[in-house]
DNA sequence: CACTTGTTTCACAAAGTTGTGAAGCATGAA
DNA sequence: TTCATGCTTCACAACTTTGTGAAACAAGTG
């Protein structure tokens, strides 16, 4: 099949993918991100290992390089998407990575233990020994727990998968 | 120049606690939440178990219960928070249940479902027998794993504690 | 019933975000 | 070097979002 620029596909499977990406961008808004950096991101998911030059970005979604530029900086940013240029080649690609989503979803133990601290403070504030120090405690010890667990349940995934492989 | 709003307690012990729920409301926000219901939700954390009232809340942080009023309808609406009134009372209280957080985790699987099904459409309009169907296909079966594991990491959880205590 | 207290709704002003065109910068080719 | 191409930055305009005061509404109380 050929891997040339999406003109010359099929339209009708243009047009589903279009609608898939458009509407897997708007969960992804609904949950929190913004909304260019979303649909970047939803179209390198449909996109090939190859992933996709920034013109090709434009085109598809419609936007300004401006915007694309912006998108895909707040991407990396976040570790969600990779930058790279292939030799002989003049324009960047972007892509998704093979392991990217377990390093995302593995390395949220970070926002975790950021939490964590916090709360600690939190408890130091209100005093350890008082009914509401305690339940912060509770909080913060629940989410010592998930920083401490939600690596291993992707570790544990990684398996199960390479085993179907 | 804040004549700052008294309450009974220790000042100095109230400046430590406030500060904690701006920090905390500030995490919150970086991750996406809305900035006023992330300080409301904040106060709740470090309140007792009998939660706040609006007033409460609004002289805490300082705003108006406009304000107070749009953010607690936001929280409950994610089930961040319960409302209650205790009998004889006139005012609402407004606090964090005891297993919020383990109803809120829990059912984020919710969301990853979801994700899974749109991304199932994805697979269908690339087509499943190709490159970039493999590729997206198995981003949706992660998501899957991740929705069935989840509940039962809270679950755990759950036991883990009630056994300490 | 009228009165008091507490909550929600509404319209608007302030503040913040977003995406754009245009200009500037960097890199490779001839 | 100069040219061509692609990427990024910048200032601005359009659009959203946010929080407020004021008024409407609800629910107890005497």
């Amino acid at each position: 099949m050929s891997s040339r620029p999406q003109s010359q596909r099929d339209p009708a499977e243009d047009d589903a993918v279009l609608r898939f990406v458009e509407k897997f961008a708007l969960l992804l808004t609904n949950a929190g991100m913004a909304r260019m950096p979303a649909r970047v991101f939803s179209a390198l998911l449909v996109a090939g290992s190859d992933g996709m030059t920034a013109a090709e970005l434009a085109e598809m979604l419609q936007i300004s390089p401006a915007a694309v530029s912006g998108a895909v900086r707040y991407n990396m940013q976040l570790n969600m998407i990779e930058r790279g240029r292939r030799p002989g080649e003049r324009r960047d690609h972007y892509f998704i990575g093979d392991e990217q989503w377990y390093y995302t979803v593995g390395h949220r133990d970070v926002l975790f233990r950021t939490l964590c601290d916090a709360l600690d403070e939190g408890v130091q504030a209100v005093g350890p020994n008082t009914d509401r120090g305690r339940r912060l405690a509770e909080t913060r010890d629940f989410f010592n727990f998930l920083a401490k667990e939600l690596p291993m349940l992707v570790e544990r995934w990684r398996q199960h998968w390479e085993a179907k492989s």
